[in-house]
DNA sequence: TTCTATGCAAATGGTTTGCAGTCTA
DNA sequence: TAGACTGCAAACCATTTGCATAGAA
């Protein structure tokens, strides 16, 4: 969880400034759920200028505070939490993502390494999947039993 | 490696036509590389529209005769075959796109599944790194004895 | 003749840049 | 005061769409 604090420490070690509306940009994001686009801290921040949501995004990303998550139809989405190298499981239906450890996935890209010769440097990695919760979901809508309200 | 003939084919067993300007844009990605943006294309074919261009690389990816790269730096690419799944290695120097086998990656999300409870519909995987020739290629920069020509 | 496919140009969506003004150490 | 930061609007880039025309079954 980032708070105002956290962020103005983790700013002023780089030398930045958390000004007000950089603020106003973590309260909003903080707001926005587990992923947000650009476009939602732009429209739910009416205060604070596009390109400066770009530039605080961008600055963020740099910082590690936020990360890029590709979504399926490939728009770029930005979520919490990037300190160390993770990844991303995209629910298709619900939206919600989340991280997974990547133990596995070190593992695999040092066998990848190993047999291609490449040196990797990075990786991108996104699941696309349904989440349990909408699983479940979909199994009461189809169960006969349960009162079909839809 | 894809010919006009068996594009035809592919084409063909959809409900579609290789029409000259097709067969053009076929010529002009093979003689691209490994990879190619759609810009690469859209330049390197003059008779062609661009709107084509882009209809067509679309057209190619639904019928996977070509797949989707995405850069490091979150620039998409193309490359040809995409029948089976499999993954992306690009070289951040030279720029070499190639792909390796999808077992270890199957396994994995077949963990990640089991852990997660997401029922995983698909993936993206995109590796970056260093190419053996490229590292081979630093090594001589950096030593002496080499004729240092740059 | 009918339907697919094309080229052009305009529209779009998301992101970046230029610039003059504002704020703060 | 100098430098960081901001908002606005314009610029940008890649991709898509509208539409009238050309081409093939």
């Amino acid at each position: 969880m980032t708070t105002a604090d956290a962020l103005e420490r983790t700013l002023a070690r780089s030398g930045y400034r958390l000004t007000t509306p950089r603020r106003a940009l973590l309260e909003v994001m903080l707001g926005l759920g587990d992923h947000f686009a650009a476009d939602d801290v732009v429209e739910a921040a009416p205060g604070v200028g596009r390109a400066t949501v770009f530039r605080t995004l961008r600055l963020l990303q740099d910082l590690d505070v936020v990360c890029q998550v590709v979504l399926d139809d490939g728009r770029a989405a930005y979520r919490f939490g990037a300190a160390d190298h993770h990844h991303h499981l995209v629910c298709s239906d619900c939206g919600a993502v989340s991280d997974f450890a990547s133990g596995d996935v070190e593992e695999l890209m040092a066998g990848i390494a190993q047999r291609t010769g490449y040196q990797i440097e990075a990786h991108r990695l996104e699941v696309y999947g349904r989440c349990g919760a909408c699983q479940a979901k979909d199994a009461h809508e189809r169960a006969p039993l349960a009162g079909a309200t839809a």
